[in-house]
DNA sequence: GGAAATCGACTGACATGTTAGTTGGCTAGA
DNA sequence: TCTAGCCAACTAACATGTCAGTCGATTTCC
Protein backbone atom coordinates (compact mmCIF):
# COMPACT_ATOMS: atom_id res chain seq x y z
CA UNK A 1 0.00 0.00 0.00
CA UNK A 2 2.49 2.87 1.05
CA UNK A 3 6.04 3.16 0.71
CA UNK A 4 8.30 2.32 3.34
CA UNK A 5 10.63 5.67 3.81
CA UNK A 6 11.85 5.50 7.16
CA UNK A 7 13.66 2.86 9.20
CA UNK A 8 12.92 2.35 12.68
CA UNK A 9 14.68 4.29 15.26
CA UNK A 10 17.41 3.00 17.45
CA UNK A 11 16.70 2.87 20.95
CA UNK A 12 20.21 3.35 21.62
CA UNK A 13 20.49 7.19 21.89
CA UNK A 14 20.24 9.98 24.36
CA UNK A 15 18.44 12.28 21.75
CA UNK A 16 14.38 12.43 22.05
CA UNK A 17 12.72 11.11 19.59
CA UNK A 18 10.70 13.75 18.84
CA UNK A 19 13.26 16.34 17.39
CA UNK A 20 14.84 12.94 15.22
CA UNK A 21 11.36 12.11 13.58
CA UNK A 22 11.57 15.92 12.99
CA UNK A 23 14.27 16.20 11.13
CA UNK A 24 13.71 13.04 9.50
CA UNK A 25 10.65 13.59 7.72
CA UNK A 26 12.04 17.21 6.94
CA UNK A 27 14.97 15.96 5.08
CA UNK A 28 12.58 12.84 3.47
CA UNK A 29 10.32 15.80 2.03
CA UNK A 30 13.45 17.30 1.21
CA UNK A 31 15.29 15.26 -0.96
CA UNK A 32 12.11 14.36 -2.65
CA UNK A 33 12.31 10.37 -0.97
CA UNK A 34 8.29 11.57 0.12
CA UNK A 35 7.10 12.76 -3.12
CA UNK A 36 5.20 16.07 -3.59
CA UNK A 37 1.35 15.62 -3.16
CA UNK A 38 1.95 12.00 -2.10
CA UNK A 39 -0.76 10.84 1.23
CA UNK A 40 1.10 10.17 4.15
CA UNK A 41 -0.68 9.32 7.64
CA UNK A 42 0.85 9.90 11.06
CA UNK A 43 -0.41 6.17 11.98
CA UNK A 44 1.86 5.06 8.94
CA UNK A 45 5.06 6.82 9.66
CA UNK A 46 4.68 6.12 13.38
CA UNK A 47 4.55 2.54 12.66
CA UNK A 48 7.53 2.93 9.77
CA UNK A 49 10.04 4.33 12.76
CA UNK A 50 8.63 2.21 15.33
CA UNK A 51 7.61 4.87 17.62
CA UNK A 52 3.99 6.22 18.52
CA UNK A 53 2.01 8.46 16.99
CA UNK A 54 2.58 11.42 19.56
CA UNK A 55 5.98 12.81 18.56
CA UNK A 56 4.88 12.46 14.51
CA UNK A 57 2.18 14.48 15.13
CA UNK A 58 4.21 16.67 16.89
CA UNK A 59 6.48 16.99 13.48
CA UNK A 60 3.67 17.08 11.62
CA UNK A 61 2.24 20.40 13.25
CA UNK A 62 5.37 22.18 12.44
CA UNK A 63 6.09 20.66 9.47
CA UNK A 64 2.25 22.12 7.97
CA UNK A 65 3.12 25.18 10.26
CA UNK A 66 6.44 25.58 7.34
CA UNK A 67 4.18 24.83 4.73
CA UNK A 68 5.54 21.59 3.45
CA UNK A 69 3.24 19.53 4.73
CA UNK A 70 -0.90 20.06 3.99
CA UNK A 71 -3.40 18.35 6.72
CA UNK A 72 -6.64 18.56 5.34
CA UNK A 73 -8.23 17.78 9.00
CA UNK A 74 -10.01 14.61 9.41
CA UNK A 75 -9.36 13.50 5.68
CA UNK A 76 -5.65 13.08 5.55
CA UNK A 77 -2.11 14.43 5.01
CA UNK A 78 -0.40 14.98 1.87
CA UNK A 79 3.02 16.73 1.22
CA UNK A 80 3.25 20.02 0.19
CA UNK A 81 3.38 20.06 -4.12
CA UNK A 82 5.84 22.01 -5.10
CA UNK A 83 4.06 25.20 -5.87
CA UNK A 84 6.24 28.03 -8.23
CA UNK A 85 4.86 30.76 -6.08
CA UNK A 86 6.09 29.21 -3.05
CA UNK A 87 9.11 28.59 -4.84
CA UNK A 88 9.25 32.24 -5.94
CA UNK A 89 8.24 34.04 -3.05
CA UNK A 90 10.44 32.33 -1.13
CA UNK A 91 13.63 32.75 -3.55
CA UNK A 92 12.53 37.08 -2.78
CA UNK A 93 12.33 36.34 0.81
CA UNK A 94 15.85 34.95 1.20
CA UNK A 95 17.25 37.14 -1.48
CA UNK A 96 16.25 39.95 0.58
CA UNK A 97 17.34 38.54 4.12
CA UNK A 98 20.22 37.20 3.15
CA UNK A 99 21.42 40.81 1.52
CA UNK A 100 20.49 42.07 4.62
CA UNK A 101 22.88 39.34 6.09
CA UNK A 102 25.37 40.18 4.10
CA UNK A 103 25.92 43.62 4.35
CA UNK A 104 25.65 43.42 7.85
CA UNK A 105 28.35 41.07 8.14
CA UNK A 106 30.59 43.74 5.81
CA UNK A 107 30.09 45.72 8.36
CA UNK A 108 31.31 43.65 11.10
CA UNK A 109 33.80 41.80 9.99
CA UNK A 110 35.24 39.42 12.43
CA UNK A 111 38.27 37.59 11.76
CA UNK A 112 37.02 34.15 13.73
CA UNK A 113 33.84 33.79 11.38
CA UNK A 114 35.66 34.89 8.08
CA UNK A 115 37.84 32.27 9.00
CA UNK A 116 35.15 30.19 9.37
CA UNK A 117 33.57 31.26 6.20
CA UNK A 118 36.93 30.51 4.48
CA UNK A 119 37.60 26.94 5.47
CA UNK A 120 34.13 26.07 4.34
CA UNK A 121 34.19 27.66 0.73
CA UNK A 122 38.00 25.54 0.81
CA UNK A 123 36.35 22.37 1.65
CA UNK A 124 33.49 23.00 -1.01
CA UNK A 125 36.40 22.86 -3.21
CA UNK A 126 37.16 19.79 -1.97
CA UNK A 127 34.36 18.12 -3.44
CA UNK A 128 34.71 19.79 -6.27
CA UNK A 129 36.03 16.17 -8.28
CA UNK A 130 33.34 13.95 -6.43
CA UNK A 131 30.86 12.42 -8.05
CA UNK A 132 28.21 12.22 -4.60
CA UNK A 133 26.33 16.19 -4.78
CA UNK A 134 25.05 15.82 -1.20
CA UNK A 135 28.65 16.55 0.19
CA UNK A 136 28.17 19.99 -1.15
CA UNK A 137 24.89 20.03 -0.52
CA UNK A 138 25.77 20.11 3.29
CA UNK A 139 28.59 22.73 3.03
CA UNK A 140 26.41 24.97 0.89
CA UNK A 141 24.03 24.73 3.95
CA UNK A 142 26.63 25.60 6.73
CA UNK A 143 27.82 28.06 4.02
CA UNK A 144 24.91 30.23 4.70
CA UNK A 145 24.27 29.12 8.53
CA UNK A 146 27.87 30.79 8.43
CA UNK A 147 27.10 33.90 6.80
CA UNK A 148 23.98 34.23 9.52
CA UNK A 149 26.49 34.04 12.22
CA UNK A 150 28.93 35.75 10.85
CA UNK A 151 26.50 38.62 10.64
CA UNK A 152 25.16 38.22 14.12
CA UNK A 153 21.58 37.22 13.05
CA UNK A 154 21.02 33.89 14.11
CA UNK A 155 17.05 34.45 13.97
CA UNK A 156 18.00 35.20 9.82
CA UNK A 157 19.11 31.24 9.25
CA UNK A 158 15.86 29.80 10.80
CA UNK A 159 14.05 31.86 8.42
CA UNK A 160 16.68 31.02 5.46
CA UNK A 161 16.15 27.52 6.50
CA UNK A 162 12.55 27.52 5.98
CA UNK A 163 12.36 29.61 3.20
CA UNK A 164 15.31 27.43 1.58
CA UNK A 165 13.44 24.03 2.02
CA UNK A 166 10.87 25.24 -1.17
CA UNK A 167 13.76 26.18 -2.67
CA UNK A 168 15.70 23.08 -2.51
CA UNK A 169 13.26 20.59 -3.68
CA UNK A 170 13.55 22.26 -6.77
CA UNK A 171 17.23 22.47 -6.49
CA UNK A 172 17.31 18.49 -5.59
CA UNK A 173 15.27 17.63 -8.94
CA UNK A 174 17.55 19.63 -11.21
CA UNK A 175 20.65 18.22 -10.01
CA UNK A 176 21.08 15.18 -11.96
CA UNK A 177 20.66 17.83 -14.98
CA UNK A 178 22.48 20.77 -14.51
CA UNK A 179 25.05 21.32 -11.64
CA UNK A 180 26.90 24.37 -12.42
CA UNK A 181 28.66 23.64 -8.72
CA UNK A 182 32.26 25.35 -9.60
CA UNK A 183 30.01 28.37 -10.74
CA UNK A 184 27.98 28.31 -7.67
CA UNK A 185 31.37 27.84 -5.27
CA UNK A 186 32.96 30.85 -7.22
CA UNK A 187 30.01 33.27 -6.39
CA UNK A 188 30.55 31.76 -2.75
CA UNK A 189 34.28 32.72 -2.85
CA UNK A 190 33.17 36.05 -4.13
CA UNK A 191 30.88 36.88 -1.16
CA UNK A 192 33.68 35.93 0.96
CA UNK A 193 36.18 38.26 -0.69
CA UNK A 194 33.35 40.71 -0.84
CA UNK A 195 32.81 40.61 3.15
CA UNK A 196 36.53 40.58 3.95
CA UNK A 197 37.06 43.50 1.98
CA UNK A 198 34.15 45.39 3.18
CA UNK A 199 33.00 46.05 0.00
CA UNK A 200 29.25 45.53 0.63
CA UNK A 201 28.77 46.17 -3.22
CA UNK A 202 30.10 43.61 -4.55
CA UNK A 203 29.23 40.95 -1.65
CA UNK A 204 25.85 41.57 -3.03
CA UNK A 205 26.42 41.63 -6.60
CA UNK A 206 27.52 38.87 -5.88
CA UNK A 207 24.89 37.30 -3.91
CA UNK A 208 22.13 38.32 -6.20
CA UNK A 209 24.38 36.38 -9.31
CA UNK A 210 24.40 33.32 -6.53
CA UNK A 211 20.04 33.97 -6.95
CA UNK A 212 19.67 33.72 -10.33
CA UNK A 213 20.62 30.71 -10.55
CA UNK A 214 17.07 28.70 -10.00
CA UNK A 215 14.84 30.74 -12.23
CA UNK A 216 16.50 29.13 -15.41
CA UNK A 217 15.85 25.75 -13.65
CA UNK A 218 12.48 25.83 -13.04
CA UNK A 219 10.17 26.41 -16.38
CA UNK A 220 12.12 22.86 -17.23
CA UNK A 221 11.39 21.30 -14.49
CA UNK A 222 7.78 22.44 -14.50
CA UNK A 223 7.29 20.76 -17.98
CA UNK A 224 9.09 17.53 -17.16
CA UNK A 225 7.52 16.76 -13.89
CA UNK A 226 4.20 18.35 -13.87
CA UNK A 227 2.53 15.61 -11.28
CA UNK A 228 5.26 17.31 -8.67
CA UNK A 229 3.87 20.27 -8.90
CA UNK A 230 0.67 22.77 -7.67
CA UNK A 231 -0.32 25.36 -10.13
CA UNK A 232 -3.26 26.93 -7.32
CA UNK A 233 -2.99 30.54 -6.23
CA UNK A 234 -2.82 30.13 -2.46
CA UNK A 235 -0.38 27.38 -1.80
CA UNK A 236 -1.92 26.35 1.55
CA UNK A 237 -5.91 26.57 0.15
CA UNK A 238 -7.09 23.62 1.56
CA UNK A 239 -9.91 22.42 -0.73
CA UNK A 240 -8.44 21.43 -4.08
CA UNK A 241 -6.65 18.97 -6.40
CA UNK A 242 -9.19 18.42 -9.16
CA UNK A 243 -6.56 16.21 -11.00
CA UNK A 244 -6.88 12.71 -11.50
CA UNK A 245 -3.42 12.33 -9.83
CA UNK A 246 -1.87 9.00 -8.42
CA UNK A 247 -2.54 9.34 -4.86
CA UNK A 248 1.15 7.84 -4.14
CA UNK A 249 3.95 6.43 -5.76
CA UNK B 1 -0.83 29.24 42.56
CA UNK B 2 -0.63 30.29 38.96
CA UNK B 3 -2.48 33.35 37.46
CA UNK B 4 -5.80 32.73 35.34
CA UNK B 5 -5.38 34.63 31.90
CA UNK B 6 -7.61 32.14 30.18
CA UNK B 7 -11.61 31.57 30.51
CA UNK B 8 -13.03 28.74 29.43
CA UNK B 9 -13.52 28.16 25.71
CA UNK B 10 -17.68 28.07 24.39
CA UNK B 11 -18.85 24.93 23.02
CA UNK B 12 -20.58 26.28 20.98
CA UNK B 13 -17.94 26.81 18.08
CA UNK B 14 -17.81 25.33 15.26
CA UNK B 15 -13.58 26.55 14.87
CA UNK B 16 -11.85 23.35 16.44
CA UNK B 17 -10.30 24.20 19.70
CA UNK B 18 -6.44 23.85 18.58
CA UNK B 19 -6.49 26.72 16.73
CA UNK B 20 -8.43 28.75 19.05
CA UNK B 21 -6.20 27.82 21.91
CA UNK B 22 -2.96 28.91 19.78
CA UNK B 23 -3.98 31.92 19.09
CA UNK B 24 -5.56 33.01 22.77
CA UNK B 25 -2.00 32.13 23.87
CA UNK B 26 -0.06 33.73 21.14
CA UNK B 27 -2.36 37.09 21.30
CA UNK B 28 -1.40 36.74 25.56
CA UNK B 29 1.91 36.42 25.40
CA UNK B 30 2.13 39.58 22.50
CA UNK B 31 -0.58 41.61 24.78
CA UNK B 32 2.00 40.75 27.91
CA UNK B 33 -0.91 39.40 29.93
CA UNK B 34 1.65 36.27 29.97
CA UNK B 35 4.44 38.37 31.33
CA UNK B 36 7.83 37.24 29.69
CA UNK B 37 9.91 34.94 32.29
CA UNK B 38 6.62 33.87 33.88
CA UNK B 39 6.15 29.77 34.29
CA UNK B 40 3.37 28.07 32.59
CA UNK B 41 2.40 24.71 32.01
CA UNK B 42 0.96 22.71 29.85
CA UNK B 43 -1.94 21.16 32.34
CA UNK B 44 -2.62 23.87 33.93
CA UNK B 45 -3.37 25.98 30.56
CA UNK B 46 -5.24 23.17 29.62
CA UNK B 47 -7.48 23.54 32.91
CA UNK B 48 -8.38 27.10 32.19
CA UNK B 49 -9.69 26.83 28.63
CA UNK B 50 -11.57 23.59 29.73
CA UNK B 51 -9.68 21.74 27.13
CA UNK B 52 -7.53 18.81 27.13
CA UNK B 53 -3.36 19.04 27.04
CA UNK B 54 -3.32 18.14 23.51
CA UNK B 55 -4.40 21.18 21.81
CA UNK B 56 -2.21 23.34 24.00
CA UNK B 57 0.60 21.32 23.97
CA UNK B 58 0.48 21.43 20.05
CA UNK B 59 0.40 25.33 20.72
CA UNK B 60 3.23 24.52 22.64
CA UNK B 61 4.99 23.26 19.92
CA UNK B 62 4.17 26.04 17.49
CA UNK B 63 5.12 28.66 19.68
CA UNK B 64 8.37 27.62 20.83
CA UNK B 65 9.66 27.04 16.98
CA UNK B 66 8.47 31.09 16.53
CA UNK B 67 10.60 31.35 20.03
CA UNK B 68 8.09 32.62 22.33
CA UNK B 69 7.96 29.96 24.69
CA UNK B 70 10.79 28.06 25.78
CA UNK B 71 10.47 24.67 26.93
CA UNK B 72 12.93 23.11 29.55
CA UNK B 73 12.30 19.61 28.67
CA UNK B 74 10.82 17.40 31.72
CA UNK B 75 11.27 20.60 33.91
CA UNK B 76 9.02 23.19 32.38
CA UNK B 77 7.37 26.21 29.90
CA UNK B 78 8.55 29.35 30.35
CA UNK B 79 7.29 32.41 28.08
CA UNK B 80 10.20 33.82 26.41
CA UNK B 81 11.85 36.57 28.30
CA UNK B 82 12.14 40.14 25.55
CA UNK B 83 15.77 39.86 24.32
CA UNK B 84 17.01 42.69 22.84
CA UNK B 85 19.14 40.68 20.95
CA UNK B 86 15.69 38.82 19.24
CA UNK B 87 13.98 42.59 19.02
CA UNK B 88 16.80 43.95 16.97
CA UNK B 89 17.48 40.64 15.04
CA UNK B 90 13.54 40.51 14.23
CA UNK B 91 14.15 44.45 13.01
CA UNK B 92 16.73 43.79 10.55
CA UNK B 93 14.75 41.06 9.17
CA UNK B 94 11.18 42.82 8.87
CA UNK B 95 12.81 45.53 7.40
CA UNK B 96 14.54 43.62 4.84
CA UNK B 97 11.55 41.66 4.13
CA UNK B 98 9.04 44.26 4.57
CA UNK B 99 11.32 46.87 1.45
CA UNK B 100 11.82 43.87 -0.51
CA UNK B 101 7.56 43.40 -0.35
CA UNK B 102 7.16 47.36 -1.28
CA UNK B 103 9.20 47.39 -3.63
CA UNK B 104 7.52 44.73 -5.51
CA UNK B 105 4.26 46.31 -4.55
CA UNK B 106 5.81 49.73 -6.54
CA UNK B 107 5.72 47.86 -9.67
CA UNK B 108 2.54 45.65 -9.59
CA UNK B 109 0.49 48.57 -8.53
CA UNK B 110 -3.14 46.66 -8.29
CA UNK B 111 -5.80 49.39 -8.23
CA UNK B 112 -7.38 47.36 -6.04
CA UNK B 113 -4.93 46.74 -3.66
CA UNK B 114 -4.33 50.18 -3.51
CA UNK B 115 -7.82 50.91 -2.73
CA UNK B 116 -7.47 48.74 0.36
CA UNK B 117 -4.88 49.91 1.79
CA UNK B 118 -6.02 53.29 1.40
CA UNK B 119 -9.27 52.59 3.23
CA UNK B 120 -7.34 50.95 5.80
CA UNK B 121 -5.12 54.05 6.25
CA UNK B 122 -8.59 56.21 5.95
CA UNK B 123 -9.96 53.81 9.27
CA UNK B 124 -6.40 54.14 10.87
CA UNK B 125 -7.12 58.07 10.83
CA UNK B 126 -10.35 57.44 12.70
CA UNK B 127 -9.26 56.01 15.22
CA UNK B 128 -6.67 59.12 16.00
CA UNK B 129 -9.09 60.40 18.70
CA UNK B 130 -9.48 57.18 20.58
CA UNK B 131 -8.30 56.24 23.84
CA UNK B 132 -8.12 52.61 22.79
CA UNK B 133 -4.92 51.93 21.20
CA UNK B 134 -5.45 48.63 20.04
CA UNK B 135 -8.44 49.34 17.24
CA UNK B 136 -5.11 51.47 15.83
CA UNK B 137 -3.12 48.26 16.05
CA UNK B 138 -5.05 45.82 14.57
CA UNK B 139 -5.37 48.39 11.58
CA UNK B 140 -1.52 48.73 11.75
CA UNK B 141 -1.47 44.91 11.50
CA UNK B 142 -3.81 44.87 8.81
CA UNK B 143 -1.63 46.97 7.06
CA UNK B 144 1.42 45.09 6.89
CA UNK B 145 -0.87 42.23 5.65
CA UNK B 146 -2.31 44.20 3.02
CA UNK B 147 0.90 45.26 2.04
CA UNK B 148 1.99 42.07 1.42
CA UNK B 149 -1.18 41.00 -0.86
CA UNK B 150 0.07 43.78 -2.52
CA UNK B 151 3.05 42.26 -3.60
CA UNK B 152 1.77 39.02 -4.11
CA UNK B 153 3.79 38.21 -1.20
CA UNK B 154 1.93 35.93 1.11
CA UNK B 155 4.89 34.12 2.44
CA UNK B 156 6.25 37.45 3.76
CA UNK B 157 3.41 38.23 5.96
CA UNK B 158 3.81 34.70 7.48
CA UNK B 159 7.34 35.35 8.51
CA UNK B 160 6.98 39.19 9.33
CA UNK B 161 4.00 38.16 11.80
CA UNK B 162 6.58 35.62 13.45
CA UNK B 163 9.21 38.82 13.62
CA UNK B 164 6.72 41.23 14.91
CA UNK B 165 5.32 39.49 17.67
CA UNK B 166 9.06 39.75 19.60
CA UNK B 167 8.82 43.79 18.34
CA UNK B 168 5.19 43.89 19.21
CA UNK B 169 6.17 42.71 23.10
CA UNK B 170 8.28 45.89 23.48
CA UNK B 171 5.56 48.04 21.61
CA UNK B 172 2.97 47.59 24.17
CA UNK B 173 5.19 47.93 27.04
CA UNK B 174 5.82 51.79 25.51
CA UNK B 175 2.56 52.32 24.70
CA UNK B 176 1.33 54.20 27.80
CA UNK B 177 4.34 56.54 27.44
CA UNK B 178 5.00 57.37 24.23
CA UNK B 179 2.78 56.89 21.41
CA UNK B 180 3.46 58.57 17.62
CA UNK B 181 0.41 56.89 16.31
CA UNK B 182 -0.20 60.31 13.96
CA UNK B 183 3.22 59.73 13.37
CA UNK B 184 2.82 56.09 12.16
CA UNK B 185 -0.13 56.64 10.42
CA UNK B 186 1.41 59.46 8.51
CA UNK B 187 4.32 57.37 7.28
CA UNK B 188 1.62 54.71 6.45
CA UNK B 189 0.19 57.05 4.32
CA UNK B 190 3.43 57.92 2.39
CA UNK B 191 4.29 54.46 2.20
CA UNK B 192 0.94 54.01 0.54
CA UNK B 193 1.66 57.14 -1.96
CA UNK B 194 4.60 56.36 -2.74
CA UNK B 195 3.51 52.98 -3.90
CA UNK B 196 0.62 54.26 -5.60
CA UNK B 197 3.32 56.61 -7.72
CA UNK B 198 5.54 53.52 -8.29
CA UNK B 199 8.17 55.84 -6.83
CA UNK B 200 9.99 52.69 -4.98
CA UNK B 201 12.58 55.33 -3.37
CA UNK B 202 10.23 57.43 -1.69
CA UNK B 203 8.12 54.28 -0.14
CA UNK B 204 11.18 53.15 0.54
CA UNK B 205 12.67 55.92 2.55
CA UNK B 206 9.30 56.26 4.58
CA UNK B 207 9.24 52.66 5.12
CA UNK B 208 13.08 53.12 6.76
CA UNK B 209 11.47 56.29 8.64
CA UNK B 210 8.57 53.86 10.07
CA UNK B 211 11.06 51.24 11.49
CA UNK B 212 13.06 54.03 13.61
CA UNK B 213 10.25 54.04 16.04
CA UNK B 214 11.03 51.04 18.51
CA UNK B 215 15.24 51.73 18.79
CA UNK B 216 14.44 54.85 20.47
CA UNK B 217 12.36 52.79 23.37
CA UNK B 218 13.98 50.18 23.92
CA UNK B 219 16.72 51.45 25.88
CA UNK B 220 14.35 52.99 28.52
CA UNK B 221 12.18 50.31 28.80
CA UNK B 222 14.99 47.91 29.51
CA UNK B 223 16.09 50.24 32.34
CA UNK B 224 12.10 49.98 33.66
CA UNK B 225 11.51 46.58 33.23
CA UNK B 226 14.64 44.62 33.70
CA UNK B 227 12.92 41.59 34.91
CA UNK B 228 11.06 40.86 31.74
CA UNK B 229 14.17 41.00 29.21
CA UNK B 230 16.84 38.70 28.89
CA UNK B 231 20.58 39.60 27.95
CA UNK B 232 21.94 35.82 27.46
CA UNK B 233 23.85 35.48 24.40
CA UNK B 234 21.65 32.74 22.60
CA UNK B 235 17.85 33.67 22.93
CA UNK B 236 17.32 30.18 22.02
CA UNK B 237 19.45 28.67 24.87
CA UNK B 238 18.23 25.91 26.69
CA UNK B 239 19.94 25.84 29.90
CA UNK B 240 20.85 29.07 31.61
CA UNK B 241 18.60 31.63 33.92
CA UNK B 242 21.20 31.80 36.82
CA UNK B 243 19.47 35.03 37.62
CA UNK B 244 17.28 34.44 40.92
CA UNK B 245 14.53 36.09 39.58
CA UNK B 246 10.66 35.25 40.89
CA UNK B 247 9.00 32.29 38.85
CA UNK B 248 5.91 33.87 37.81
CA UNK B 249 3.70 36.81 38.50
C1' DG C 1 -29.35 1.05 -15.79
C1' DG C 2 -28.93 4.89 -12.73
C1' DA C 3 -29.25 7.60 -8.69
C1' DA C 4 -29.48 7.67 -3.73
C1' DA C 5 -28.71 5.73 0.69
C1' DT C 6 -25.62 2.88 3.40
C1' DC C 7 -21.73 1.07 5.40
C1' DG C 8 -16.98 0.35 6.40
C1' DA C 9 -12.39 1.69 6.35
C1' DC C 10 -9.71 5.17 6.62
C1' DT C 11 -8.11 9.93 8.61
C1' DG C 12 -6.64 13.53 12.14
C1' DA C 13 -8.59 15.83 16.49
C1' DC C 14 -8.90 15.30 20.97
C1' DA C 15 -8.75 12.89 25.71
C1' DT C 16 -6.38 10.45 28.91
C1' DG C 17 -3.02 7.16 30.83
C1' DT C 18 1.94 6.21 31.74
C1' DT C 19 6.83 7.18 32.18
C1' DA C 20 11.16 9.33 33.00
C1' DG C 21 13.58 13.28 34.33
C1' DT C 22 14.09 17.26 37.44
C1' DT C 23 13.62 19.81 41.68
C1' DG C 24 13.17 21.23 46.23
C1' DG C 25 12.17 20.08 50.81
C1' DC C 26 12.73 16.95 54.51
C1' DT C 27 15.34 14.01 57.41
C1' DA C 28 18.97 11.31 59.25
C1' DG C 29 23.55 11.38 60.47
C1' DA C 30 27.84 13.88 61.34
C1' DT D 1 24.72 23.68 62.21
C1' DC D 2 25.71 21.50 58.17
C1' DT D 3 25.49 17.95 54.65
C1' DA D 4 24.23 13.88 52.07
C1' DG D 5 20.67 11.13 50.70
C1' DC D 6 16.01 10.25 50.08
C1' DC D 7 11.36 11.17 48.60
C1' DA D 8 7.24 13.40 47.04
C1' DA D 9 5.55 16.52 43.78
C1' DC D 10 5.90 18.49 39.95
C1' DT D 11 7.02 18.70 34.63
C1' DA D 12 6.95 17.48 29.52
C1' DA D 13 7.58 13.31 26.66
C1' DC D 14 5.53 9.63 25.02
C1' DA D 15 1.76 5.93 24.40
C1' DT D 16 -2.72 4.73 23.61
C1' DG D 17 -7.78 5.09 23.53
C1' DT D 18 -11.90 7.24 21.59
C1' DC D 19 -14.47 9.97 18.47
C1' DA D 20 -16.38 12.46 14.57
C1' DG D 21 -15.77 13.55 9.92
C1' DT D 22 -14.71 12.14 5.12
C1' DC D 23 -14.66 9.21 1.16
C1' DG D 24 -15.47 5.53 -1.80
C1' DA D 25 -17.33 1.07 -2.79
C1' DT D 26 -21.39 -1.36 -2.46
C1' DT D 27 -26.08 -2.02 -2.11
C1' DT D 28 -30.78 -0.76 -2.51
C1' DC D 29 -34.61 1.25 -4.47
C1' DC D 30 -36.83 3.32 -8.45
Amino acid sequence: MSVTVFSRLDTFSTEAIGPRVYREIREAIVCLRLKPGQIISEADVARQFGASRQPVHDAFVRLQSSGLLHVLPQRGTRVARISPKDVRDAQVIRRAIEAATVARACVRRRPESLAALELNVARQEGTAGEREPNAFLKLDEEFHRLLAECADLEMAWTIIEDAKSHMDRVRFLSLPQTTPVAALIRQHRAIVAGIAAGDAAAALAALTEHFGEIDKSLPALEAAFPELFDYDEASAAPGRDPSPATADR
